[in-house]
Formats: C-alpha cells, structure tokens, sequence
RNA sequence: GGCGAGGUAGCUCAGCUGGUUAGAGCGCAUGAUUCAUAAUCAUGAGGUCGGCGGUUCAAGCCCGCCUCUCGCUACCA
C-alpha cells in the first residue's frame, strides 16, 4: 500500500431539484464527515469536497412547470441544501456548485483538452428538432401516446403511467412540450467517450488492482466491465449546461453526467490554488464517497475521462453504500417520502448528532437498510441517553458532590484500575481499525465500548459505597472516570461533533488531537470542572407518534394520488374509433418466452385465423390458465418482432393502480371473432 | 431471462485464507444496585447459519441446483 501524504475526499455532488434528506445523508454525507473529522483530529492535510449538480434535463422541467428559469430553481435548492448541510454539521472545506463560473471554465477546459488529443469520437445522429423554436429536443421536452398503455403524455424517455422505458421516437404522434408542434427527426453532431476502450485498462486497474474494494462495488463494476462497454455520449442538445468549447456547437452543452464529476475539481479550485497538489501529486489519496446509484460513474466513467486526460489521479477507494429506507418503503422524492433534512433540524434543534448517531449506527454498509422512528427513539434513548449521556453525568455528577466539581488526585492504582485505564487504548485501536476500513458502523460501536467501560467501572467500584469507608480511593476512582470522559471527548469527535464540544464545556477541556487519545491523565488533579448538563434528552412517545403520523399523511397523499383516475382522454371522432378492428378470440396455446420476465407467446383463435401474439403479462397470469380464455385483440395492429417472435395484435388489458394487469375478456361466451365495437 | 449484492438469534449486523460448545449491540427474562435522565451492572433464554444435494477428516464459510429480497440490464404492441 501507498504511502499518502494527503487525502482529497469527494462527496456525491446531490442533484439541485430538491432538499437533503436521510438517504443522502446515510449514504454520503455522514460517513465522509465522519471520516475527515478522524483524519483532521489526526492532523491529517485532508480537504472534504462537496457541491450541488445544478445542470441536466430535469431542472430545465422544473424550471419549465413552475415558470420560472433553471437558474431560479437551482439557486432555491442549492442555498436549502447549503444550509442544512452546514446546520447539519458536515464538515466540507468547500461546498461550490456547477453553475458557478469556475466549473463552466474547468469543464470546458477538460473537454477541450479531450477533443484536442484526439480522444473523443464524433458522431452524427437522427434527433427529433422541434422548427418552430429552432432547436433539438432533449427525450424529456417530447410528449406522445405511450406505444405501450396508449397514456397520451407520456415523455420520450418514460411512460409515466406504465413507467417504461422509452426512446423519443417510439412515442406515437410526438409533439414538442416547447411549441406544441410534431417534431421533425433532424441530424445532430454529438462527441463521444469510447469506453469500450478503456475495457483492458479497466479491467487491469481494477479488477486486478482493487480488490480490497467492498464487494458491492468490486461486484458492480465487474458486471459492467463483464457486459461490454459502450461509447457514451458527453454532449447533448440543450441550452441549459456548460456550452461545448468547439467553435458552432450552439445549442449543445456538456452532459451533465460528463460536467457533474467535474465539479470536484472546480470546487477544489475554489477552495485553494494549490488544487493541483490535491488532484496531481502522486502522494495524494483520491476517494469518493457516493451512493451505489452513482457506482458506475465513479468507477468506470470518471476514471476513464481522468485517465484520458492524462495528468490526474485516480480514486484510491470508493467506498459506496446501498440504500436507506424509511419505514419499509424506498426514499422517494418525489413522492414525498423522505426525512428531510432541513425539516428535521426545525423540528428537531440541538439533535444533530442524535440523527447522525441514528444514521451510523444502521447505515446501509452492506445491504439496504430500513430507517424507522422506533428505532432512531430507541437508539436515543437506550444508548445515546442510557450510556452515553449517562455515564457522563454519573462521572460528572459524583465529582460534583463529593469535590466540588476539582478534579480529584489520582492515587495508587488497583489491577482493576490499570485493566480499565489500558482498555481506552484497546479501545482506540479497535475505532482505528475500523475507521480505517470505512467501517463506520463498527467504529461507532467500538466508541460507543468506551462508555460502556465506564459504566461498568462505576459499578464495579461503586464510589457511593466507598465514600462512607475511604474517600482517598474514591478519588482515585473518579480521577479515572473522569479521564474516561475526557477520552471520550476526542473518541466520539469524529461522530458527535456538537455533543462533545459540549462535553469539553462541561469538563473545561479544549478539543485534543486524536494522538492524545488513550492518555490517562487529560484532566489534571485540581483542574475544575463546569457544572454539568445533560448530554442528551430522552425523546418520549408523543413526539415519535408525530413523525409516524406525518408519513402515514403522506401515504394516504399517494395513495388518493395513486387511485385517482386518469383523466379522459380528448374526444375522437367515431371514424378514428371504427379504425381500430378489436376481435374476441380463444387462447389456444400459451407458453412463456424464454428468456423474459414478462412476455407470453399465445395462439389465439380470432375466428378469421389462428395467429400468434405476444403479450406482456407473464408476471400475472399461468399460461395454462389462459388456455381456453376468451380475451379481446386488436387484430389489425401492425405486427412487430418481439424476441424473435413475429407479434400479430394485442391483446387488451385493464391496468389496476398498482400496475398489474386484467385481459379484458367478454361477459359470455361468443363465437371467435366477433367484433368489439 | 442475464449480471451483481444480500438472505446468520425477535430487530440491526460481525464472522479473517473452511477447524474446538456460531458472536456483538438493541429488545426480552431473572438477579444485583441506587451515584445517575427508572438510567446502570451481572446472568440467562433465543439460531436446522434461506432450502436441497455434493466436496472434505472437518463447511455459515468451497461447488451445484432451487428459493426469497434489493440493484443494474433485457423485455412489455
């Protein structure tokens, strides 16, 4: 392993189209934080990197329904997610943003050196081209009818009432959200990062050369350099970005993909002019700390484009995590199902930590985990309060009324108490190893060992008892809890910042170095002590039921959303109706096509002839149960290859509002063929 | 369907290159204790390590098949 000299740590730069919640904060946030806390108490040369992505495709949708300019919406968002992240108490050494000048001219700067070496490939494709407005049309300004669910506005990259997946030109009858007229399909010049070669490098650097990385990573990355890499295109037609820097490239800007990383590296040159050491210097560690959304990004796409740039490092780790849930349910944003940050710091002040503690302590480290209220009031009752704050005050406490809060002379040590005394560097070493492996949730627990130490130390020694026989031993036994909690100061600094600044307060104590950690004599016999407070307050039932009470709002919210009918659709004339030739007929055969997860090959008899479609509802129905089913087909459908099989109409569904589908199949029997009308 | 990550005590998770009676925290039970925010300390109950089969002197760890969860991907006329 490498000897580093520094350590340049990046953050997942969060999407500027809504606040910080717990995920985020899980995944990213809190563990980086954590981590550069440790290496600054360690007087490590560390910088933490953080900024909002403010470019792409949705905010210029947000911007668009709320009628107001991309630059509108990121300026509300980016100053939320800057306040709470610095209410919060993550600790970034600068927290920039990719509108700002200095990431248009750091963008621009790489792309230029990219296409000036030769290392992007150019590529013309058809695009659709909305004429009135002059200009390309990103998937998402395209709305047309759903060639799937026939939803009428569905947007050239999704359906939003079947959630497919789609291309701009599937979509029946696109018509532009711009200027409400049909696009015209027009060539466009777009520039490209061949990855494809970049799959022995990969392979080489990675899958040879990291193997220590966490198995989640490692296992992704694989997959993807195993399935074949693709060219991918780095600019697109927009007007909302960082311009390409080529001369007639209006109208196309850098994909946000291609920029956001970027962001990095201008954030670090707004925070210093020595950025090059940080980005350059070979005895610099580069790690990203990001989501697993953002795996392949990290791990392949933006160490590609380094390498191809040629003079930067490449991460030394990306230590990943999986997701957090909330109360059994994905985060969703726009669903609304979130703890969100900014929320959670007004409703509840002075509990950062607690939240942090919460978020460490279960974070999704190797697999998805759930967030629930019960457990963040249960961790913040039973440890934070019972052992943390417990201890602190008992230690406090006694030394209040026995030496008016001086801290007593420590006299001649017992083997109890030189065990106890050795166990905080046992302790240490144990947080160490685990912090140094990204371990956060172990390391916290590790911590956490240190309160319980003392707690059993009180118990074991029980100076309450002894006072009344031998009040010498008493103050050795409380010049020993109290070193305990002077540890615990520069122990549990890393997690619970505001916590233990005022702890030091409680114990008069400045904030020491992580190298003092493990020393026995930080309070000094005579030193004098503040009178106590309590570290942390018990959070009672009423207060829970609140935070319970408001998601479940949330989810009846959804679920009204949800039930709500679709609206009907315009009115047609008969003779767009008769068009359609929909038939009853008999399903005759049924099996699953291999290799899906959703298709059906069926042969129905439509009475004119016996014809095979393919339908996808695999997931809902046996098709030996279909056998022998009347349903409904849309005979006259162009037909269309499906996995090789040749589709000859569709057969009709009713889609519930949880997706699932119902043929529709009529009321009795009737003969094959009849005509639905 | 393909690929990836997971499925270990009620809950959340550890278990290194396979090796004695499978561990921790929380919860639970019992006991001790009262300095402390009814907090603490001790002890204990709780597991066919997703299922089946195999390799091995020996498997939670290796191999095969199956199954469930999450993610990516294909597919949805």
């Amino acid at each position: 392993m490498t000897d580093f000299k520094r350590t340049l740590i990046t953050t997942a730069l969060p999407y500027a189209n809504g606040p910080i919640h717990i995920g985020h904060l899980a995944g990213v946030y809190v563990p980086a934080d954590i981590y550069v806390r440790y290496l600054r108490l360690k007087n490590e040369d560390v910088i933490m990197i953080g900024g909002s992505d403010e470019h792409g495709v949705p905010i210029t949708l947000k911007a668009k329904n709320e009628g107001v300019t991309p630059q509108d919406v990121v300026d509300k968002f980016h100053k939320i997610i800057k306040d709470s992240f610095q209410k919060f108490g993550i600790s970034f050494d600068v927290y920039s943003r990719t509108s700002a000048k200095i990431h248009h001219e750091t963008a621009s700067e790489i792309f230029r050196k990219l296409y000036d070496t030769g290392k992007l490939i150019e590529k013309t494709t058809e695009q659709y081209f909305d004429e009135a407005n002059n200009q390309f049309l990103a998937d998402r300004y395209i709305t047309g009818t759903c060639p799937k669910c026939g939803f009428e506005r569905a947007y050239g990259d999704q359906c939003e009432s079947c959630g497919t997946a789609l291309s701009p030109t599937e979509l029946i009858n696109p018509v532009s959200m711009i200027s409400g007229n049909a696009p015209v399909l027009k060539e466009t010049k777009h520039w490209y990062m061949p990855l494809d070669q970049y799959e022995p490098w990969l392979r080489e650097w990675i899958l040879e050369g990291h193997k220590e990385w966490k198995p989640n990573v490692y296992g992704q990355v694989k997959s993807w350099i195993d399935g074949g890499l693709q060219p991918r295109a780095v600019t697109r037609d927009l007007d909302w970005g960082v311009p390409v820097p080529v001369e007639g490239t209006e109208g196309k800007v850098l994909y946000v993909w291609f920029d956001a990383p970027i962001g990095y590296i201008s954030a670090t040159k707004e925070l210093t002019p020595n950025w090059e050491l940080y980005w350059k210097d070979k005895e610099t560690r580069l790690l990203h700390f990001i989501g697993k959304d953002n795996i392949v990004f990290h791990c392949i796409i933006f160490p590609s484009m380094l390498k191809a740039e040629g003079t930067y490092n490449l991460p030394d780790n990306v230590p990943a995590n999986e997701f957090l849930n909330l109360e059994g349910d994905k985060i969703s944003t726009s669903r609304n199902w979130a703890v969100w940050l900014h929320e959670y710091l007004d409703e509840f002040p002075g509990k950062e930590d607690v939240l942090k503690y919460v978020l460490t302590a279960n974070a999704p480290e190797t697999k998805d985990n759930d967030f629930t209220w019960k457990d963040f009031q249960a961790r913040n009752n039973n440890e934070l309060v019972a052992i943390l704050g417990n201890f602190v005050n008992r230690a406090l406490v006694l030394t209040q009324k026995y030496f008016g809060g001086k801290v007593p002379e420590c006299g001649a040590l017992t083997d109890t108490d030189k065990e106890t005394l050795a166990s905080i560097s046992l302790i240490k070493a144990e947080v160490e190893k685990s912090l140094d492996s990204f371990r956060f949730r172990e390391a916290l627990k590790n911590a956490m060992d240190l309160a319980r130490l003392g707690n059993k130390y009180l118990a074991d020694e029980e100076p309450w008892k002894v006072i009344k026989t031998d009040e010498e031993r008493v103050k050795t036994i409380l010049n020993i809890s109290l070193q305990i909690t002077a540890n615990l100061t520069i122990c549990l600094e890393p997690f619970l910042p505001f916590s233990m600044e005022k702890l030091r307060g409680f114990i008069n104590l400045e904030k020491l170095d992580w190298e003092k950690f493990g020393e026995t004599n930080l309070l000094k016999a005579g030193h004098q002590l503040n009178t106590p407070e309590l570290l942390f307050e018990k959070i009672e039932d009423d207060v829970i039921e609140k935070q319970v009470q408001k998601l479940l709002d949330t989810k009846k919210a959804n679920e009204l959303a949800q039930a709500k009918a679709s609206p009907a659709k315009e009115n047609i004339e008969y003779d767009d109706f008769s068009k359609m030739d929909i038939r009853v007929g008999t399903v005759i055969e049924a099996e699953k096509v291999a290799k899906t997860k959703k298709l059906l090959k069926l042969k129905i008899d439509t009475g004119i002839d016996q014809r095979t479609v393919v339908s996808g509802i695999a997931e809902y129905y046996e098709p030996e149960a279909l056998i022998g089913k009347q349903v409904s087909i849309l005979v006259n459908l162009a037909p269309k290859n499906l996995k090789g099989i040749e589709s000859q109409g569709m057969i009709l569904c009713a889609e519930n509002a949880d997706g699932s589908l119902s043929v529709v199949s009529p009321d009795k029997i009737v003969k094959n063929g009849a005509e639905v009308k």
